[in-house]
DNA sequence: ACGACTTTGTGCGTTCGTTCACAAGTGCCT
DNA sequence: AGGCACTTGTGAACGAACGCACAAAGTCGT
């Protein structure tokens, strides 16, 4: 594929969404000083089949080295110019609860480009403390926050009830990009990426394949003499 | 398929990975006093197509109606009882943090089977505080309490440092699924299940999006020329 | 300068997942 | 009883993603 249509056309989802993950595995190697890594190493630490990491890696370019491997900074410096980290991106957080208040707090989002610049409340014992040095303001100043100080990234952090609402108020103020915590399908317009992290499904995708591990054991044990094939149920 | 080779083989992992969400929507319907659904409503609702979401369910079995649709509480019965959520999960967290904190007290957690049982810490600040109605314990009773009462899934909520010490010792004390909120990559044995949830990534993928909508933006307004390069981004 | 060795970038077959389209089944109305 | 309107469950086509395997391209030692 040449460059032009890779540039029109876009990244596969697949590959972006483990970009960061190569990122951080970079990071973590130049920190300890290796200058260079080859895709067998760098897949090895990040967890991943060296063939892939090569082939989401050549959808940036031709920046490895054959016989060598790739040179480490640079290739932090090219992942995170794709993902869009050299840019600066004013993130506001809605709902200052337990979540929304480790989230204000959390390291990593200054870290790679991403910057708090507001939160926002509706609970009145919440709204005037200052949170990871941020006041917390009253949600009703949102939409005139928001235009003052253009906001790239909205994360809802409230329950599920007031979710859609405050979603459709960030989206009606020009955020085209939002992170949602709430236990709840978010409904967006065209042009708008949502992306959704829940707590509770993952712990029950990781409950099903318990209940299979525990399944298969007992299976194991009663299944001497008739049919043998247990080998076969692993994925 | 027949439903031997179903029960065999297992639920396809999309699949697994979309029934908390119809599970969710679901309990919302039961709630707000529907008996019946079509798959048709019930797929707008969770965000899907609704030829999806009928495979997904013929995956558990033939539990709709045709001409009526599915049963809301039956149906919300039989996608509990594959994801195992009729079973009580005792659920371990290590790091009271900001995030610990949040996950001690997220009410997510024991609304569906899950319920936390212990707390850990290394911090001694931390240590001997109740949170969330439950005492965080030092990291070093980990091994005895995990034995005196079998926990089936670890969350890990450290730094990035200690997590694969944590998580390994996690699966030494005989935890075979793991959710891990730190920002690496654990490695574990066969047999062990690893879920990661990672707040930077979710981040990253939007920043990605977003600047390819903002690149958009300014390839359509100066394209009224022959197209010149776009930006020069790629090189 | 040259050959042996290493590693990238990618063409290709395979597997997995999505979507369409429709036959088969169900309830309702006449 | 029979026809009609509706909905499920699924075969089949399509598309995306994965991983193997290898040629091309580079380095390093002699």
């Amino acid at each position: 594929m040449s460059d032009e249509q890779e540039t029109r056309r876009g990244i596969p989802d697949a590959t972006v969404a483990r970009l960061p993950v190569y990122l951080r595995t970079l990071s973590v190697l130049a920190d300890a000083g290796v200058a260079t890594v080859s895709s067998e190493e760098l897949a090895c630490a990040a967890g991943v089949n060296s063939a892939k990491l090569r082939k989401d890696l050549s959808h940036l370019g031709s920046y490895g080295v054959r016989g060598v491997g790739y040179d480490v900074e640079y290739l932090i410096y090219q992942v995170g110019r794709e993902l869009g980290l050299t840019q600066d991106w004013p993130v506001a957080i809605v709902g200052i609860g337990n979540l929304g208040h480790a989230l204000a707090g959390y390291a990593g989002f200054a870290t790679r480009g991403f910057r708090v610049v507001a939160l926002f409340d509706v609970d009145p014992s919440v709204v005037g403390r200052v949170v990871g040095g941020l006041l917390v303001r009253p949600l009703g100043e949102l939409e005139q926050v928001v235009r003052s100080e253009p906001i790239a990234i909205g994360v809802v952090a409230t329950p599920a009830g007031p979710a859609q609402g405050v979603c459709d108020r960030l989206v009606a103020c020009g955020v085209r990009s939002v992170l949602n915590f709430a236990p709840c399908v978010l409904t967006v317009p065209d042009g708008v990426d949502v992306r959704k992290v829940d707590l509770s499904t993952e712990l029950q995708i990781l409950a099903y394949h318990e209940q299979r591990k525990a399944l298969r054991r007992i299976v194991q044990q009663g299944d001497d003499a008739p049919r043998a094939r247990v080998g076969g149920v692993a994925q």
